[in-house]
DNA sequence: ATGAATGCAAAGGTTTTGCACCCCC
DNA sequence: GGGGGTGCAAAACCTTTGCATTCAT
């Protein structure tokens, strides 16, 4: 099986095991409200819906984006304010990009032993797994004298057979 | 040099090499302004050598606080159009995040690293540079026919020294 | 002298906030 | 019923654009 990226070049589709990400996420968020006195509301949960179901880094523009898309009725103000619920619940990673700077925004759960290779130009996501690289990894950290637990990687990167296409 | 952290152990401070960063921008600045019949203006000559002394990938937020900060008397709009100038000149890179969504740039002829060792035990954050881990980053990401841009590499790793330490 | 570059201010977007109404508990 | 949540609209903030003026060539 495989797929034609925006960016032009074609990758074999990793076959990802069942989506549940359904699953997962609204039993500790309900948790997370429960415990803070808040209240699982619809808006709130539809964000979290699209807003957790996104595979990688995100901006607060394109989330609001697909939120309206998908939910007219739901306001920017509400996507705004779930996504700094989320953040607290920690179903959210915030990324600042400097201080004073711009957010980006990642779910949480996602199994912390990938690595992810970024296509900056059509924004795909890559998971890979490099057993050379896993071991260079260890390799480095334990020169530290430090022992590795999980790790994050991500690498933005440009397709080398880029054709260029569309804005 | 060297640093106690607060899980007691100790560590070096990684000397960064020498800066030169004001060598190597400016003559590529004035052939690419020259070659488009563009000015070699004070004002442009300020950003650029702010923006491009920028050792990773920085929002433009940032760059018009740190510009307005040494050069109140430049404007903001003139920070916005320069660094598209110096994307153009390729001294700066853009990086989408998403489609629509926000920029990131960062100096194009750095070569940035961005590994981190996060102690779970004390929360430090220790930066380091691996060139056996970089090679076998690259060759991993080239393989499948990307050219690496940037990268975000956290390793949550637990102290192995732990415990036994003097202050 | 000429036309590009700049600062300023206004316009166009995005994000935050205040508030009246709604709805979950 | 009460207090948190929501949509709306206004405010605050960020980015782009138009224009008169300045400045590099």
């Amino acid at each position: 099986m495989s797929k034609t990226l925006p960016c032009g070049r074609k990758r074999a589709v990793s076959q990802s095991k069942t989506d549940r990400s359904g699953d997962l996420w609204r039993p500790r968020l309900n948790e997370f409200l429960k415990k803070k006195g808040l209240r699982a509301t619809r808006p709130r949960d539809l964000v979290a819906g699209i807003a957790l179901s996104k595979k990688s880094h995100f901006d607060i523009q394109t989330l609001v984006k697909d939120v309206s898309f998908r939910y007219p009725e739901i306001s920017p103000a509400t996507v705004y304010r779930t996504v700094g619920t989320l953040c607290e619940a920690d179903l959210l990673t915030e990324t600042m990009q400097s201080k004073g700077g711009v957010s980006l925004y990642e779910p949480s759960l996602e199994d912390e032993h990938h690595d992810h290779v970024v296509c900056i130009d059509c924004n795909e996501i890559i998971e890979f797994h490099d057993s050379n690289l896993e071991r260079a990894q260890n390799r480095a950290v334990e020169s530290m004298e430090f022992k590795p637990v999980r790790h994050r990687h991500v690498i933005y990167a440009r397709c080398l057979k880029l054709g260029k296409v569309e804005d």
